[in-house]
DNA sequence: ATGGGGTTTCCAGTCGCTGGAAGGTCAACA
DNA sequence: TGTTGACCTTCCAGCGACTGGAAACCCCAT
């Protein structure tokens, strides 16, 4: 399979792909042409990257995830920490897009939106008490 | 003032304030040793900035919310207009993550996390049907 | 004159790609 | 056989918003 191919099915752009085997996620083989000539193993893990960072694994979680993928004497609490240290992230990230949320929504409320100039929005990032 | 008590006032790291004067955002006059001597609408800006940015503006929103604050003939409508395609922004972030968390929270509940290599997490990336 | 704490500029790195240029390869068609 | 056109290669630069570090300059107190 040609790099090509392998996107198509991965439904990763061939970019990512060669950027992947740049870092060393995957080490395809080459061809006499030069081509890329990608197996099924290799289709697999980028299929697999393509999930993990989907759930917005970092790429260094995605090496250590498919290092443990292919270790059989894994032990399963390793993925689990791996995994719970990312939803942490993810609930820290959350709790502050719904601060941001929070505060701005009720500022975009109070503003009349009309084609006067006074704004509560500017005001209060100009740190106005109203 | 110079940078050290002007980052101390407003909060932002020296760095950011020489980095926002770099793109333009403040022009702070030079005092002959070379050193920024920066007045107090400079310091008022940055402040502005920093809330700003707290909110979760681009830079290029910042930008264009600082040149409406100092704009006399501004309409509240294009301060709300850019504050709310923001919160739409910060919506779909909120979904996406909020999607995320819901998948990775079920593998993370089906993993046993135990010493052996078993798990639902890797089986799902690998994209096989439990 | 020396030390320490400021300040300056400039360059490089972060993260995860993405775009573009310049060129090599291959299969099909006239 | 020539020539498209689609594919592939490498390399370099840029995104956003900083951040770290180096080398040098400035100022004040001892």
């Amino acid at each position: 399979m040609n790099i090509g191919d392998v996107s198509r099915k991965s439904g990763l752009p061939a970019k990512t792909i060669r950027y992947y085997e740049d870092i060393g996620l995957v080490t395809p083989p080459r061809s006499e042409n030069g081509y890329r000539a990608f197996r099924e193993t290799e289709l697999h893990k980028l299929a697999f990257l393509g999930r993990a960072r989907e759930l917005g694994f970092t790429i260094e979680d995605c090496r250590t995830l498919l290092a443990l993928y292919e270790d059989d004497g894994r032990e399963s609490s390793q993925v689990k920490r791996v995994a719970q240290d990312h939803l942490h992230k993810i609930d820290e990230k959350i709790g502050q897009l719904q601060s941001m949320r929070g505060t701005l929504a009720h500022l975009i409320d109070e503003c009349a939106g009309d084609h006067r100039p006074d704004c509560p929005i500017l005001e209060d990032l100009a740190g106005e008490q109203s």
